[in-house]
DNA sequence: CTGTTAGCGCCTTCAA
DNA sequence: TTGAAGGCGCTAACAG
C-alpha cells in the first residue's frame, strides 16, 4: 500500500507538499504539483480515508437516513442524492430505519453517525423531535427531503397545493363524493406530507361546497398493499364514493387493484387519482401529480453540500408537481336513484 | 466530543482496557467490563470509526456497487444487503455507476475504495474482465450478486433453468412462436443472467420443437420503456407471434404497454411471462418467475461478512424461481388462416 | 487481567 | 513556496 512518504520521496519533497498539492490547495508552485501529481498516479497512491479524516476532521461522506431504498419515491431521491454527492467528492454512507405503518420502529440514534458524517441526509423519514434534536446535538448538517421538521434546511413539494389540485381536477370532473386514502396517522408528525396533502383535500371540497368528512377518509399502509386495504375500507363505508385520491401513486396502484377486487371499474365506476408519477402509472393509466425526485436528491445534496461549506442555503426548496391526466380519472358515472 | 481517555478515567482503568471492554474482547474482568461499560454510556462516548480504522486497519464498512438503486431488482437487493450488513456491525457506503443499455458507462476505479472498505457487494454491475481482476487486486473479498464471473463467490438464479421453465409454460398452454425481449448484448458479459435466461428459452423451444430464431428475439432497454419499444419491433417483424418471454417483470410490463399501443389483448391475442415477481405485477396480472431478491442481499451481506472474517463460504448460491401463472398467459388464440 | 508504549497515515500549524 | 514536527484517537503488542 503505497503512502503519502513514498511519493514524497519519488517527487523529491516532503510530505507537507505532497498533501496540499494533491488536494489543490494553493501555495504550491504549478512545477511541483504536476510532478507530484505525476509520482502520485504513477505509484497509484491513494490517500488513507481513515487517516486523513482523524488528522483533518473531516469525512467526505455523508449519511443517508431513510426507511426504505425500495420504494419508489426512496429509491429515486438516493439516486439523485448519492450521484450528486459523488460528483461533489462526497461519499454516501445508507442507513437504513424500518418503519412499518403505524409501528415504532427503532430510534435513529445519532452515535453511529458520530465522527462518521459530516452531514445528513434524511430522506421521508418521519424523525420525532427529540430524534431531530438529538441528531442537531451532533452539530452536523442536516438536510431534509419529502419533508422536514420547521426551521431546518428542506426540499420538498407544496404537499398542501398538490393535494387541493388533485382535488380539484376529480371536482372539476363533477364529483361530489371524493374519497381520500392516505397513511396511517401515528407514523406522522405535523410537519408530514400526508397531513398537508389531506389538509389541501379538505380545502378543495369545502371550497367548491362539497362533503367534507371523516367517513371519506381511509388512513392505512401507505403503499400497494395498503391503498388496496383502503379503498375496500373506503367503499364498504361509502358505496357512494364516485372518486378517490390516494396520497401517493403506490396506493392509487393498489386502490386500482382494490376496485377491481370489487368489481368497480376505474373510470367507470370510480376514478383515482395519485402523487408522484411512478414510472409504472401508465400500466393502469394511472392520473396523477407528478414530481421530480431524482432531481430532489440532487438538489438536496448540494444543499447539504452548501452547509457543510459554512454557506447558507434556503431553508425551504419547493419542488412543482404537474397534474398529469391519464384514463384513471373521469366523469362520475350517472348517479344512482 | 468525549475520548476514549475520558472514559478511561472515569472509569479508573487504562485506555487499552477501555478498548477492549467496548470491544467484548476477552481478558476484561466482568466487573471492570460492566464499570467501563458503564461510564461510556454515561458519558455518550463512541469510538471514533477514522480512529479506530487507521489503528486497526478493519474498516467496519462494505462498498455496494451497482448501476441504479431505483430498479426493482437492485432496490431490493441493496435493501436486504444493508439490513443483513447493519445486523453484522457493518455499515454500507452506495457507489452507484450509470450503465445504459448499450452505452459505455465510467469505469469502475477501485482507488476509491482503497483502505476505505473491508468488502465489495456487487449488485448486478457487469464488470468487464479487467474491472474484476483490479477489484481483487485490491485484495478486498468480493461478493456478486445476480451475476458474477467464474470462480467468483455469488449469489444468483439458475437464469438458464428459470428461462427454460418461463418458456416451457407457454409451450405447454399450446403456443408454437414465442418470442423473447431482453437486453442489449454488448452491455453484458458471458456471465449475465440475459444470456443464460436466453439459452435457456432456446433450449426449451428446440426440445419442443417449436421454431428457434433469431427473429424472434429483440434486445433492447432491460426497464419498461425498453420492453415497450422491443415488443413492438418483434410484433413488427414476427406479427405471428403469440407469447412473449421478457427477460424481467419490468420489461414485461412495458412489453405489456407496447402490445396495447398495437392493439393486441393481453393474454387474447399475445400471452406474456416475465422474470422478478415485482410487486406491481399485479396490476397487470402478470405471470412470472418470482425470485426472492431482498433474500439474495441478505444471504450475499453474510457471505460476505464470512469471506471478511477469512472463511471460506460456498462458491456459488443458487435461489430458486417459482412460476406464478396470473392473468397474462392463456392459451393461444385459434391460428389464423 | 491490566497498563505501557508505539505507532496507524495523514494534515496542519509554525518556521524558514 | 516549502519543510519539520506534533498530533488526530484509537488499537495492539508486549510487559507485568
Amino acid at each position: 500500500m503505497t503512502g503519502i512518504d513514498e511519493v514524497a520521496r519519488a517527487a523529491g519533497v516532503s510530505t507537507a507538499t505532497v498533501s496540499r498539492a494533491l488536494r489543490g490547495l494553493p501555495n504550491v508552485s504549478s512545477g511541483t504539483r504536476a510532478r507530484v501529481l505525476d509520482e502520485a498516479s504513477r505509484l497509484g497512491y491513494v490517500a488513507s480515508p481513515s487517516a486523513s479524516s482523524l488528522a483533518s476532521g473531516r469525512t467526505r461522506t455523508i449519511g443517508l437516513l431513510t426507511p426504505w431504498v425500495n420504494r419508489w419515491f426512496f429509491a429515486n431521491v438516493i439516486d439523485g442524492a448519492e450521484r450528486g454527492l459523488r460528483a461533489l467528492g462526497y461519499d454516501a454512507l445508507l442507513y437504513t430505519f424500518d418503519v412499518r405503518d403505524g409501528h415504532p420502529r427503532r430510534r435513529v440514534d445519532p452515535g453511529v453517525l458520530r465522527r462518521r458524517v459530516d452531514g445528513i441526509l434524511v430522506v421521508g423519514l418521519p424523525l420525532a423531535d427529540d430524534e431531530v434534536a438529538s441528531l442537531l446535538a451532533l452539530g452536523t448538517p442536516i438536510v431534509f427531503v419529502g419533508s422536514g421538521p420547521a426551521g431546518q434546511v428542506t426540499v420538498r413539494l407544496d404537499d398542501d397545493a398538490t393535494g387541493r389540485r388533485a382535488t380539484e381536477h376529480l371536482l372539476g370532473l363533477g364529483h361530489r363524493v371524493v374519497g381520500h386514502i392516505t397513511g396511517v396517522p401515528d407514523a406522522f408528525l405535523d410537519w408530514s406530507p400526508p397531513l398537508a396533502r389531506e389538509a389541501g383535500y379538505r380545502r378543495a371540497l369545502a371550497a367548491a361546497g362539497a362533503e367534507v368528512s371523516d367517513s371519506l377518509v381511509v388512513r392505512g399502509g401507505f403503499d400497494v398493499a395498503g391503498g388496496r386495504a383502503s379503498v375496500r375500507e373506503l367503499l364498504a363505508c361509502r358505496p357512494d364514493v364516485s372518486a378517490v385520491f390516494a396520497a401517493s401513486d403506490e396506493m392509487a396502484m393498489g386502490a386500482v387493484l382494490g376496485l377491481g377486487d370489487l368489481g368497480r371499474r376505474v373510470p367507470d365506476d370510480v376514478s383515482v387519482i395519485g402523487v408522484d408519477g411512478h414510472d409504472l402509472g401508465e400500466l393502469v393509466g394511472l392520473t396523477t401529480m407528478v414530481q421530480d425526485t431524482y432531481q430532489q436528491g440532487v438538489d438536496a445534496a448540494s444543499l447539504l453540500m452548501d452547509l457543510v461549506a459554512g454557506g447558507s442555503p434556503p431553508r425551504v426548496v419547493t419542488f412543482p408537481t404537474e397534474l398529469l391526466v391519464r384514463r384513471s380519472t373521469a366523469v362520475p358515472p350517472p348517479r344512482r336513484a
